[in-house]
DNA sequence: ACAAAATCCGTGCACGTGCCCGAAACGTAA
DNA sequence: TTACGTTTCGGGCACGTGCACGGATTTTGT
């Protein structure tokens, strides 16, 4: 039951290049202090053979700290998705947290682009080693970037890309695809006469987000030879009376909607319209796996939630993080999320 | 940057107690040679201090080897699908071998139940820690369980259950809903005059998967009003000219037969019979991300594939494993996986 | 040629826990 | 009292790596 040498380590390479552990350290963590006649032999050697440092003894030898922030909108009472994500990063710290990493929040309001700024600047202030940053407005995001580019702070985007910012990774779903499958699922049992209503119920005039959803979802109708009518109305007010409101007259002017596609979380209160309006002859698709939702599968308003596992983007996205600092290993980018496709019948199983 | 004392450890706990860290870790692995008093004094302190004991100290101090098992088909030339387990164990194997953590690998053939068992003697001559299994027949899982049991060896269960067998915990599907949710997927857009054909191909006889299956995709169409006629065919050969012949003699008895459901990853050999035969008109349904389902998926021959994540289910198994293990930590049991939708929309970004 | 500086490198302790070994304290019997 | 076993406990090394400190050697400057 003695654990036999299955690997070797900083001894055996120290033993057979002939210097002492300590040189053999700084080749490995290329510091200076070494002549390049013995540093050339070392690396050498420790190519040979494929020296995988032990990183429970490093992490434990090591009084660093690594601390993370965590740059997300808050959980408001209007919409608790952003708690899924954060269970994820929970989960990753308290499985990283032995390891020396340490986790600062920032919650920012989803509504307010001065919020998301001012954040930023207070994680300015700290030194941090790795930002995890759900980008809700593209200008601020902007400039967070480029100052962790001076910094060469590490950065990742979750839930949402902005491109072209030398992220280290995007981990989140591919917007466009996921629009074009609601499409395929909207469309599946409809009748070719019947007209499509696409739904962006959103304050944020700013997000941008549902446009990639859109040129999916209109792809879908483009790539195949069956062109229902796509109705589009955009809700710039929340509440359901509002939602209310413009709904009726949508379909009002529109007699023959046989499908509504909503391009984020606030399906429920489409559900809601419909259900009150009895109007069980609409097929309906929507985003994330909120209570409020579930609820309106449950009942059968809603026909499709579609859900892109926000716990586990957290997650990953954490500990990407940790992998690059830590481990400096390389990360894929983009990390495409799946597309989950959730029903009545198979949600009880699903993980956030 | 340096890292404060955020928790306390075996000395802190010592230093407060009036003992020497041996006496304290004498407790804490309730070992003997403690008087019932000091052995109560420093339980308290631990339980007051809430100790959590260092992981990456614990593992590096520990010679200690953990040995797993793990018991699963080879993977065969007639189907890949266990790959995605043993990639899933891999991962977690690569991920946990730092901390001392061994697999020991037996691949049996799924046709043939005496290969199981005498895998299962083999593994039982060496003497490891814990067991992952994929428990393809019952009798034979059975004996290896009372077995475990007689040497408290904890083992798990994977892809499919072998209920009352006190294993530590079941990592898979929950089938009736399975079914259930293939059914309605399937039915989703389909006339009530219309049949729907229900198929099992599989040479095992022993095969118990898919009654459950069965269950719960009879139990979508009871619990609706709507009756579309289930006819039934078992199909002991594998191969595509058994199959096309035994489905060839359906298709001329049924002639309405508007939707198929394949119980396992064979969906490919009927997905090939309908294209053969030109029946666009039959939806169809089955089980696993296989390449050759997919390529079916692709070109519309497969309308969706039913997925339950069997890189995690392995994943997970080992992990729970060493969680128990090392870490003594409970496991969620049973873990029932998701019941993931696949189509041709989104299955590029599925995590198998 | 000699000191000063720069370069190169080894010794040794630390991280928090596991566990061996032996010492001290206690108990019992002669 | 002495002898001896048992119970209870502490000292100290080990795990593999990080890193401070200082010693040894070579190079540079005058």
């Amino acid at each position: 039951m003695e654990k036999e040498h299955t690997s070797y380590g900083v001894k055996e390479i120290a033993r057979r290049a002939n210097v002492s552990t300590a040189t053999v350290d700084r080749v490995l963590h290329n510091r200076t202090g070494v002549s390049e006649k013995t540093r050339i032999r070392i690396s050498e050697i420790i190519k040979e053979l494929d020296y995988q440092p032990n990183i429970l003894a490093s992490r434990l030898a090591s009084r660093k700290i690594i601390s993370l922030a965590i740059l997300l909108p808050g959980v408001s009472e209007e919409t608790d998705f952003w708690s899924a994500p954060l269970n994820g990063i929970r989960r990753a710290e308290s499985e990283i947290k032995q390891y020396g990493v340490q986790m600062k929040y920032f919650f920012y309001d989803i509504n307010d682009k001065n919020s998301f700024q001012e954040h930023i600047n207070q994680l300015l202030e700290l030194d941090v080693h790795g930002i995890l940053v759900a980008p809700s407005f593209i200008e601020e995001t902007s400039r967070l970037a480029a100052q962790c580019a001076k910094r060469k702070i590490p950065f990742i985007f979750i839930d949402s890309d902005v491109p072209d910012l030398q992220s280290l990774a995007y981990i989140g779903p591919h917007l466009y695809k996921s629009g074009y499958t609601g499409a395929k699922l909207l469309t599946y049992r409809l009748g070719s006469n019947k007209k499509v209503l696409f739904i962006n119920i959103s304050k944020e005039i700013e997000n941008f987000n549902y446009k990639e959803i859109e040129e999916g979802f209109r792809a879908y109708f483009q790539d195949r030879e069956q062109a229902n009518e796509i109705v589009r109305i955009d809700i710039r007010e929340t509440d359901y009376q509002s939602v209310a409101r413009h709904l009726t007259y949508v379909f009002h002017l529109n007699k023959d909607i046989g499908a509504a596609f909503v391009t984020n979380s606030r399906v429920h209160t489409v559900a809601s319209f419909l259900k009150n309006s009895h109007r069980t002859d609409v097929s309906l698709i929507g985003y994330d796996f909120l209570k409020e939702n579930v609820a309106y599968l449950e009942n059968n308003v809603i026909d499709f939630l579609i859900c892109h596992r926000p716990e586990d983007q957290g997650y990953r996205g954490v500990m990407a993080l940790y992998q690059t600092l830590v481990m400096n290993a390389a990360v894929t980018n983009p990390y495409y999320m799946p597309i989950d496709i959730i029903t009545k019948e198979n949600y009880e199983f699903y993980q956030n």
